[in-house]
RNA sequence: CGCGGUGUGGAGCAGCUAGGUAGCUCGUCGGGCUCAUAACCCGAAGGUCGUUGGUUCAAAUCCAGCCGCCGCAA
């Protein structure tokens, strides 16, 4: 089969991987532009675009497929290459409804939920911040809505308390390529039964603001240890900022005001329902990222002190 | 030239403002105590103080350049 992949950050590697080693034709990737990122802000190609030069294949970037000169110049390349499917895998950009039309088997998207729970743009950081203890990936065929598509193939997998973004991220990453690979071969073979999504079961999951990673120790401790997991928490820690990578919920209750450190051998700091977080991963403004263990042996808690 | 932090034995840090014998908490190794231990006691090894150059009688410390790591902002 004639494929295009069109997809952007790390999530979407391992699917253009799945195609890449495949005995299908990957005519074209498609990512997003590169942006001046980072310090000093350097121009970094994405996660795709690097994995794609390594497989050899040509990448395109055009800055929108919706409107402008850059959209009728991808159009035309589209329908020149004329592939016989499209997989979408977090790429990113809205496609028109030209484009989801063209591909004989039309488009195929990935996507890192149990549809139709949590459709949008994150729903791994919702799914953890909601301490929910399953999720997984859903192949759809893809329609004008926001992955509203009928579903193909979906795989589930149950999700560790502790378990962080990072974590799941990388497992749900590799079984979306499972996934496409399921959902490929059932499409050649006929074998594929799209289901339509229940729309009154849906839920979405907005992106992520800055803010929300902000520790709120009023909360009780499932929160914040689920803000924690979910979008990797930060408090200030006298007047410099702390990030907080990874934690467990305290076995007692303490009785001290919120944010108070209660254990200075663990880091153990008292939410708002007398619960506490012990904090396992940190990291200090301007420092590495490091255990609890290794961040005490240099900073001295005083029990009582406040985090904000 | 977006703003800022940081680089000191294996780990995390102090020391730098007012230059002059390398320090702390751990870890490691050896020994001791103990029924026993991640506990306690004694001892030891281990550092070109990121790098290059400058100032100085003398630089981890002051000055300049370079390299690395990181936070913020995008």
């Amino acid at each position: 089969m004639k494929i295009i992949f069109m997809g952007t950050p790390d999530f979407a590697v391992p699917c253009l991987r799945t195609l890449a080693e495949s005995r299908h034709e990957v005519a074209a990737v498609f990512t997003q532009p590169d942006k001046p990122k980072g310090r000093g802000y350097k121009m970094i190609p994405t996660p795709v675009k690097a994995a794609a030069l390594e497989y050899g294949l040509q990448v395109y970037q055009p800055l929108s497929l919706r409107k402008g000169e850059e959209a009728e110049a991808a159009m035309k390349l589209l329908c020149d290459i004329a592939p016989e499917l499209i997989v979408v895998t977090a790429y990113g950009q809205i496609l028109p409804k030209e484009v989801l039309e063209l591909p004989k088997y039309g488009c195929i998207n990935i996507h890192a939920s149990l549809l139709p729970r949590y459709r949008g743009a994150a729903p791994i950081n919702w799914v953890l911040l909601n301490g929910e203890k399953e999720t997984g990936v859903t192949s759809m065929q893809m329609n004008e809505g926001l992955d509203t598509g009928d579903m193909l193939i979906k795989k589930s997998m149950t999700i560790d308390e502790n378990e962080n973004y990072e974590e799941l991220y990388a497992k749900l990453s590799k079984m979306g390529g499972e996934v496409l690979a399921e959902t490929l071969e059932a499409l050649e073979n006929g074998a594929l039964t799209p289901e339509v999504q229940d729309d009154s079961l849906s839920c979405y999951s907005p992106m992520i603001k800055k803010e929300m990673s902000a520790l709120d120790f009023s909360k009780t401790a499932a929160e914040v240890h689920n803000t924690i997991r979910g979008v990797t928490g930060f408090a200030m820690l006298e007047g410099k900022r702390l990030k907080v990578f990874r934690s467990e919920i305290a076995n007692g209750t303490y009785n001290a005001e919120n944010g108070a450190v209660v254990d200075t051998k663990s880091f153990a700091v008292k939410c708002g329902d007398g619960r506490a977080v012990i904090f396992r991963e940190v990291q200090p403004e301007g420092k590495k990222r490091m255990n609890t263990e290794d961040f005490l042996r240099g900073k001295k808690l005083t029990e009582g002190e406040i985090l904000t």
